[in-house]
DNA sequence: CAAAATTGAGAACCCCATTTCCGCTCTACC
DNA sequence: GGTAGAGCGGAAATGGGGTTCTCAATTTTG
């Protein structure tokens, strides 16, 4: 009776109608949580953060949290997927900002390696904190997330394969998701550049690595 | 007067004969803890257990865990450090198994890449749940721990140095590190080898990525 | 304006690691 | 052989944090 195929679309519409108010209205309160964490994160260089924290920056209430998000986990996947959106974005343009497609995709490797290292003075938790966390809790999700990241490299290794850069056997939907995973989970055990350990990876090496792997040929 | 110059050596056996059977003792108990555990996990097939489970199993007490362990930390990464060692013994016995250098390496990769691959039948939740966890929580001890795996990566690398198999910029240490971390990660998140998802990624695969990295040379 | 839905404030609940307290037992040493 | 002390079991207590619940105030809706 009230399935959906027999709602006459009038009554949609007047549904809609009344509730893009209330709609707005979450939307707006879920972004001040995620606003209010962000602060948080970038004044603590940390995702330690209480969900209490949370709810105090942004003067809402515990209750209206739980009310928007499922638990802790949805906000900090939320936070995650906006910042590998603005990293995609970030690496798209500077990869845009070469003309031979091997040096696009180089340009890419180097700034996600940059991107995703360890740097106490850099305040972006979000791949060091983040990613591991959730890793072990939401895979799936997690995974989603990348999808943005990952479609640019898809895209740079699709690039490099119409211009017959790249061996024959390399696929550029399953390369991409290999040399995105390389980088980040590399980069992310790699010391951080001004430690004094024997193992400051560089961003040079990863690339090579990726892009010519290690036998005599 | 108590300083350990001015001891003299009988003074030191004795103590040391004193101390042997505490030490044992302790020694058991804190075995018995362990073995606790590995039953636990290899029962549930995952690391999510509480330190009362452990407790129970052993039939021993909280208070001696903590007399015992600094946290259950120090548990995790105890387990963690046998798996690994038992792993790099595990590997190195699989690449004995070939002649070249670089059939060693493979061989080498190829093993790894399966153990550390999450797979719901086999029951080694080790580096699918510890190693994340760790990591975030014990970055430092996690590589001390992953030495006995990388010092078999470095060993099969200088082998095919010396044969000349490898590009001349290959540094066997730095790359062996590389290596592990690469394949280790990648088959964490490769989706179980029976998933339908599109990215099983293969021991093959990545192989010849490490191998022969990506460009058309 | 009245009914209904949304919030806020805070207490309450739960899980779990970690600590503490109280006897008991076994070891070490005289 | 006896006694002080370390080691230990058992269980209650503490504490941090996420999540849920209660109730009254407020806002939205009709």
């Amino acid at each position: 009776m009230s399935s959906p195929s027999e709602e006459p679309a009038w009554r949609q519409r007047a549904v809609e109608r009344s509730i893009k108010a209330a709609k707005v209205r979450a939307e707006q309160r879920v972004q001040r949580f995620l606003d209010a964490a962000q602060v948080i994160i970038d004044e603590k260089g940390t995702t330690d953060f209480t969900v209490q924290e949370v709810v105090d920056r942004s003067r809402q209430s515990l209750r209206s949290f739980y009310l928007h998000f499922d638990g802790k986990h949805e906000l900090l996947l939320a936070l995650f997927e906006d910042a590998l959106n603005r990293t995609a974005d970030q690496i798209r343009a500077a990869a845009s900002g070469q003309k031979e497609p091997l040096d696009r995709l180089r340009v890419a490797v180097q700034l996600l390696f940059e991107l995703c290292r360890p740097d106490p003075d850099a305040r972006r938790p979000l791949f060091t904190d983040f990613a591991p966390q959730l890793l072990v809790s939401h895979p799936t999700e997690v995974k989603v997330a990348h999808t943005p990241v990952l479609a640019v490299f898809t895209e740079l290794l699709a690039d490099a394969e119409e211009a017959s850069l790249l061996s024959p056997e390399v696929k550029p939907r399953r390369t991409a998701a290999l040399i995105m995973q390389t980088v980040m989970f590399n980069a992310q055990s790699s010391g951080s550049p001004d430690d004094e350990t024997a193992n400051p990876l560089t961003a040079d090496e990863i690339w090579d690595f990726c892009a010519n792997g290690i036998t005599n040929h």
